[in-house]
RNA sequence: GUGAGUGUAGCUCAGUUGGAUAGAGCACUGGGUUGUGGCCCCAGUGGGCGAGGGUUCGAGUCCCUUCACUCACCCCA
């Protein structure tokens, strides 16, 4: 027999870091709602063709990274490989625009995408999804963009790095791209392998080429932010400004692009320098067309997704998110073990952490295990005491005992445990 | 999809120019204290060296193939 593990790229998270993870989504949950958003749940599996319009034919995504399969009715379905699309999808479904024509949404779960796997990049992956539908005021990009720095510094991660930028809209964005290839067919020469291919697929992702000639190469390229048009400017301006009226400060990075197809106007992310070559904690950015693509529909879009791993990976270790027993009890013989678990079961009932040995071993074993296990207190349960309808409490800490009646040991418990 | 590195007990690793029953520390179990933890001491369980093939009298050590993991590229959270 063959040891069956799970499949590439697919991770168990284990007991001992979930602590993290949950205090990470509940901070979440706590900060959005707080900024006004409403959580909502989509479906894990949608018709492929969802994707390829919402994210766009040509991307990496689309092209080479989702996991699809035709189901039984032989209907092309796809792992979602982002949020996104999937939220835009159930707001035009149940035309929640009816309600009110702005909705504030995120929402928190697994996303798939076939890649080969590396640091802080996983084939299932889990995303924090905040978006606003509805709105195009640049208002709305400062306040999720401060929402996302306040959540970040809510987690309690401190060296981390705003970039905005603005990819301008689908008026301006293909006079930018022309005027850059232009730039760079002159310069082609320079180019690596890639960029010579990506000028004429995405010329844009030149820009952020980590190979050292192709820098040199995009050194006094023309910069996006140069080229978009009037009401573009005076969106990002705006962005800028309510950005800083919120106490933000940021780097404007004019070299940043976004993979998408669908992201407009504004861009960012928030980089950490602590994480391997995948830095980005979060990415995010406008996406004015999305809607049409979908659906039909002209409804404006800004969202971000933040790396849950990623995230996580940036957290201080320990910092008590692991959860003890309070109270261990050691039984010594048959009687006394039943006693045992009939407490124990009924601290449970009252929400007390508290562990029993099954087995009915030595008490030096049940001991060790209770230290092993950082219990507070045990509750030394032997045959002799049993007799004399007592047991001993011992305080791991400070090594104190003390004999305490059996008649009312869950009242006792309770205040020992609760008390202090 | 491409490239590089790694693959020996649950974990971290050591295994000399291929040589005799594969090691250490930690962890685990038991004992030293016939009913008491974390330190210490003693003992024990546990792998046949990712898998398959080849060279050889003989391979964890050499060659080939394959798989897995890691990091990086592409791209993204």
């Amino acid at each position: 027999m063959t040891e069956i593990k799970a499949i590439r790229g697919f991770n168990d998270i284990l007991p001992g870091e979930i602590g993290k993870w949950q205090f990470v989504e509940n901070t979440a949950r706590e900060v959005f709602e707080g900024f006004g958003f409403s959580e909502i749940r989509i479906p894990i599996l949608e018709r492929t063709e969802l994707f390829a319009r919402g994210i766009g034919e040509a991307t990496d995504i689309v092209e080479k990274e989702m996991y699809t399969f035709t189901d039984r009715s032989g209907n092309s379905l796809t792992l979602r490989p982002e949020a996104t699309a999937s939220m835009a999808r159930a707001y035009l479904e149940h035309q929640l625009h009816s309600f009110d024509p702005v909705a504030k949404l995120y929402c928190i779960g697994p996303m798939f995408r076939y890649e080969r796997p590396q640091k802080g990049r996983y084939r299932q992956f889990y995303q924090i999804d905040a978006e606003v539908f509805g709105v195009d005021n640049p208002m709305v990009d400062a306040e999720v963009i401060h929402m996302l720095i306040h959540f970040l510094r809510r987690v309690g991660l401190e060296r981390l790095e705003l970039q905005i930028n603005s990819l301008g809209c689908r008026e301006c964005r293909p006079r930018y791209r022309e005027e850059l290839k232009g730039f760079l067919t002159k310069r082609s020469f320079r180019l690596c392998e890639d960029c010579q291919r990506r000028l004429e697929t995405n010329p844009l992702r030149i820009l952020d080429c980590k190979v050292e000639s192709c820098q040199e190469a995009i050194a006094g390229a023309p910069k996006v932010t140069d080229y978009i048009c009037e009401q573009c400017r005076k969106h990002f301006d705006r962005v800028k400004e309510y950005l800083a009226m919120a106490g933000l400060s940021f780097i404007l990075n004019p070299r940043m692009v976004r993979g998408l197809d669908y992201y407009t106007r504004t861009a960012f992310e928030v980089i950490s320098y602590q994480l391997g070559s995948q830095n980005a904690v979060t990415g995010g950015g406008r996406y004015d067309n999305l809607f049409q693509e979908i659906g039909g529909l002209d409804i404006p879009g800004i969202g971000f997704a933040v790396g849950m791993e990623r995230l996580v990976s940036l957290l201080p270790a320990g910092k008590g998110f692991v959860q003890n027993p309070s109270l261990f009890v050691a039984a010594l013989g048959d009687e006394a073990l039943k006693e045992a678990y009939r407490i124990v079961s009924q601290l449970h009932l009252e929400g007390i952490r508290a562990e029993l040995d099954y087995e009915g071993k030595s008490l030096k074993s049940q001991m060790r295990r209770a230290d092993k296990l950082k219990a507070r207190y045990v509750l030394i349960f032997g045959e002799e005491e049993f007799k004399r309808g007592r047991a001993v409490l011992r305080n791991m800490e400070t090594k104190s005992q003390e004999e305490i009646p059996l008649q009312g040991v869950l009242n006792t418990l309770k205040k020992r445990i609760i008390g202090d």
